[in-house]
Order: C-alpha cells, then sequence, then structure tokens
RNA sequence: GUGGAUGUAGUUCAAUGGCAGAGCACCGGAUUGUGGUUCCGGCUGUUGGGGGUUCGAGUCCCCUCAUCCACCCCA
C-alpha cells in the first residue's frame, strides 16, 4: 500500500520553508507597522457561518465547501475563507459593543474543493486584513494602500491595482434592475453560463470571458452610473485618499467579487503575467455583514490574498527569495577520538546561536572537505590526531584557504569574535 | 463540474512495436590529513497504477490516478 498526498495539496518542503516564513515574517511586519494584531481562528466552523455569510448562492458555498458532520451530526466545514471565522470572532467577543476600531489581520490555510491547476489549489494559504468600525474613506485607502505596500516591497513590479465601488443595497437593487432590463433582449443570444447567471447572480453577466458575451458587456450599463449621492462621494473620497498615499490605480467598473457581502468599495491586485489565476489579492467593504450575522451594525474593510499566487508571481519576475540558511561552520572529525572532541566544542558553539553543521560518519577526510565546501560554509574546524595530542584545532577560511590552529578552549571564544 | 495535453532514474529529457539510455545531481578514486576546476570509475528504474491487443508494449487500445492548460470559479 502506497499513500498519496490528497489531490490539489502539497508538501511545503524544506527548500521551499524558508521563503513561506519570509513572506508570513514581512506580512506580520507591515502589520505591525499599521497598528495590525494577528487573529487565529479554527480551521473548521459551522456550515451555516459561512452559508449565511459567503451567500448561498455563491459558487464557494454551493460546490466548493468541505463539509462533514461531526459524531453528534452537527454541520461543520473546512473554511473557505478567512473574513467570515473573524467576524464571528469579532462578534463572540462583543468588540461591535465598544466604541474603538479594530484591526485584525491573519495568515493561515483556507479550503476549496476546486479543479486544481496551477495557482489553484484545494488547501491554500491566505493572507488577510480586516478593519471594523469606520466608514471613513481613510479606512479604505489604508487597507487598499497596506496590500499594495506589501506586494511591491516584496520586489512585485508587473502589478496593477483595479478597484470599483459596488455601492450599497440600494443602489445594487437598482443596478440589478438596470441591468436584467439591459440583458433581457439578449438572453437568447447569451451563452448557457450567463443564461444561468440572468437568474442567479446577474453581475456575474458583466466578467463572461466568451467574446460574444464581452461584446454585450460593454453596452451593458456601468455600476458607477447607478450609485446614489452617498455611495458615489465616497468612492470619489477613496481615490482622493488613494492619490495622497501615492497609489496608483485603475477604476474598472467590472470588477465582481465573488462572496455577496461586499458593498461599497471593491478591489483587486493582478498581475500581469500568470495566465488564468492571475487574481494576486482581493478585498472589499462590507458594511452590513456584521449585523446580517447578529452583531451591532459595524462599517468594515478587509481583503485576502494568496500566498501560492505570490510565490509563483515572484518566480515569473525573478525576485529571488533564497535566503536559504547557510552554516557558519562546519566541522571536520578524522577518526573515532576526534569525534568525540568535537561533540563537546560544537554544542557550546550552536548554544552560542552559532549554525554549525558536521558529518563526521563520513568515510573520508576528502569527503568530508567537499562537503564542507557544499555547505557553503565560511569557516571549517578540524580535528584529527595531531590536534587532539596538540589539544587545539584547526581553523580554515574556506574562502581564503588560510588557515590557523587555535588551541581548543580557545576556539568558542575566537569564533564569536570573527562570525 | 466541462474540454484538451502530459506522465520514463533523485532531476531535466531521449528511445520506428524489437536488449530502457544521456546530461546534471549523488557516491568513490587520481600516493598517507585539505574543498572548488579537470580526468577516471560507480549507483540509481515495478517506464504513475491496473487490464487488453501482440511472438514481443515505454510505444497501440480501455480503465484509473496524478500533474499541467483552458473553461468555470477565485486567492
Amino acid at each position: 500500500m502506497k499513500y498519496n498526498i490528497p489531490r490539489g495539496t502539497y508538501d511545503i518542503l524544506p527548500n521551499q520553508s524558508h521563503k513561506w516564513q519570509y513572506l508570513i515574517r514581512r506580512f506580520q511586519d507591515l502589520a505591525a507597522a499599521y497598528g495590525y494584531q494577528e487573529i487565529s481562528t479554527p480551521i473548521f466552523e459551522q456550515s451555516a457561518l459561512f452559508e449565511r455569510s459567503s451567500g448561498s448562492s455563491s459558487d464557494v458555498v454551493q460546490k466548493e465547501m468541505y463539509r462533514f458532520l461531526d459524531r453528534k451530526g452537527r454541520e461543520f466545514a473546512l473554511r473557505p475563507e478567512g473574513t467570515a471565522p473573524v467576524v464571528r470572532s469579532f462578534i463572540e467577543n462583543s468588540w461591535d459593543k465598544t466604541q474603538s476600531r479594530t484591526k485584525l489581520f491573519y495568515t493561515g490555510p483556507m479550503f476549496r474543493y476546486d479543479r486544481p491547476q496551477a495557482g489553484r489549489y484545494r488547501q491554500f494559504w491566505q493572507y488577510g486584513l480586516e478593519f471594523f468600525g469606520s466608514h471613513h474613506p481613510f479606512y479604505d485607502a489604508e487597507v487598499i494602500a497596506f496590500l499594495w505596500n506589501y506586494l511591491t516591497s516584496l520586489g512585485l513590479k508587473k502589478i496593477h491595482l483595479e478597484i470599483n465601488s459596488v455601492g450599497c443595497p440600494n443602489c445594487l437593487h437598482e443596478y440589478e434592475v438596470a441591468l436584467k432590463a439591459f440583458y433581457q433582449p439578449h438572453l437568447s443570444e447569451l451563452c448557457g453560463d450567463c443564461q444561468n447567471r440572468f437568474e442567479v447572480n446577474p453581475k456575474r453577466l458583466l466578467d463572461c470571458k466568451v467574446p460574444s458575451c464581452g461584446e454585450i458587456a460593454k453596452q451593458a450599463p456601468s455600476q458607477l452610473d447607478y450609485l446614489d449621492e452617498e455611495c458615489r462621494t465616497h468612492f470619489e473620497q477613496v481615490q482622493h485618499y488613494l492619490q495622497l498615499a501615492n497609489i496608483e490605480f485603475m477604476v474598472n467598473p467590472r470588477i465582481v467579487r465573488g462572496l455577496d457581502y461586499y458593498s461599497h468599495t471593491a478591489f483587486e491586485v493582478i498581475f500581469d503575467g500568470l495566465g488564468a489565476q492571475n487574481t494576486l489579492a482581493g478585498g472589499g467593504r462590507y458594511n452590513y455583514l456584521v449585523e446580517q450575522m447578529g452583531g451591532k451594525p459595524t462599517p468594515a474593510i478587509g481583503f485576502a490574498g494568496g500566498f501560492e499566487r505570490l510565490l509563483l508571481a515572484l518566480e515569473e519576475e525573478g525576485v529571488s527569495l533564497d535566503v536559504d540558511p547557510i552554516p557558519d561552520v562546519y566541522a571536520i572529525a578524522m577518526g573515532e577520538e576526534a569525534q568525540k572532541a568535537l561533540m563537546p566544542l560544537i554544542f557550546v558553539l550552536r548554544n552560542q546561536g552559532k549554525k554549525v553543521d558536521c558529518d563526521p560518519e563520513k568515510s573520508s577526510f576528502k569527503a568530508q572537505m567537499k562537503a564542507a565546501n557544499n555547505s557553503q560554509a565560511r569557516f571549517c574546524l578540524i580535528i584529527g590526531e595531531d590536534e587532539l595530542s596538540s589539544k587545539s584545532v584547526i581553523l580554515k577560511d574556506m574562502e581564503s584557504g588560510e588557515q590557523q590552529s587555535i588551541a581548543m578552549d580557545k576556539v568558542s571564544s575566537h569564533l564569536l569574535q570573527i562570525l
């Protein structure tokens, strides 16, 4: 019996692991600079949480959730996204009852039963950020600026930011009425998917990739023309604040976010050169979600991005994340007695925080030298018969080839000085 | 969920239906205890899995699994 990794999942292997840690650390550091604090929610929640928040008509809920019953028959789901659990926690901890703003971020795995392809997995890692407690456009800009600064500071250049406003429920309703009125006479010309979208989620008609549908979508009324006074002013202010933050963006009235809870500002960061899975991150306001989930009405805005796509984009742009740890010292021992002498020495160095590698079992001196070279360690320590009798070790600089003999009890203090 | 391409050594790839190979990597050697370059030698395979056609299948057919691409969806 041979066991296989589940479809659409992957192991983060040692030679990749440091890249993940690096990306996560950079996200945490930036969050600290913006005053955001980390929250970790469970991997699974009641299925109903996602059904109510994301919208039961969404594909994520309808087709992609990993659902299961526990031993008492309660229905749970592996979380397909991060916002709903954070909102649940926000309400459960009564943060909605205070007047203060709440700034949270998270990283962790999400689960969707999708057909895997490059940049799309069944277990995938997201970084995300949620802001609660103000509808001020300042915070729209802050959240978007955070995302933009994170991605650009990593070295991404071939990305662009698209923003839109989907308005409040009132504007949205009027817009959908207008949209349906526009599409009604074209119904027979649409593809099968779009005929279904017309009934289920008319906004999705706008980003169909079938060319003939795209032509029709170009003529369709724009969401932006159906914003009421308040929503339009808000959107203009958001753009103004983004300019003040020196963030470049383009307005794309056809951005449609997949989850039902979004209102007002919606945005995406697109990578120019990844194939079909080119949305690096996306987000928007959800001013009505907290209330809808049973909390006190609380405006909020957030985003989420995928680490796998981020990694692909960084690789595509040739950004090097190779910060693989290189040992400071590679230790070589010849013979059993020397191996024993090596033991206390390398542990002293390691306990001082030096990275020390060795493989004293290797067959020959030459082989150990080779290994020292492959490790790229700056120095190598050599102990053999001669050194044992003189209670010294040889310290060799692998770059210059120079070597010197050092008394065994002085080795650690000497290395502390030069490293 | 729909359509298509692919699957051979650790890895990148070869092999008209006729003995499964090469580069890289790895391991060893080139006078005793000194790496990188060079030279010599060595190891590695249920050809993803199962079935079928055939004297004979990596190659043709069917099923299955996986990866990739597009749709879809979205991060």
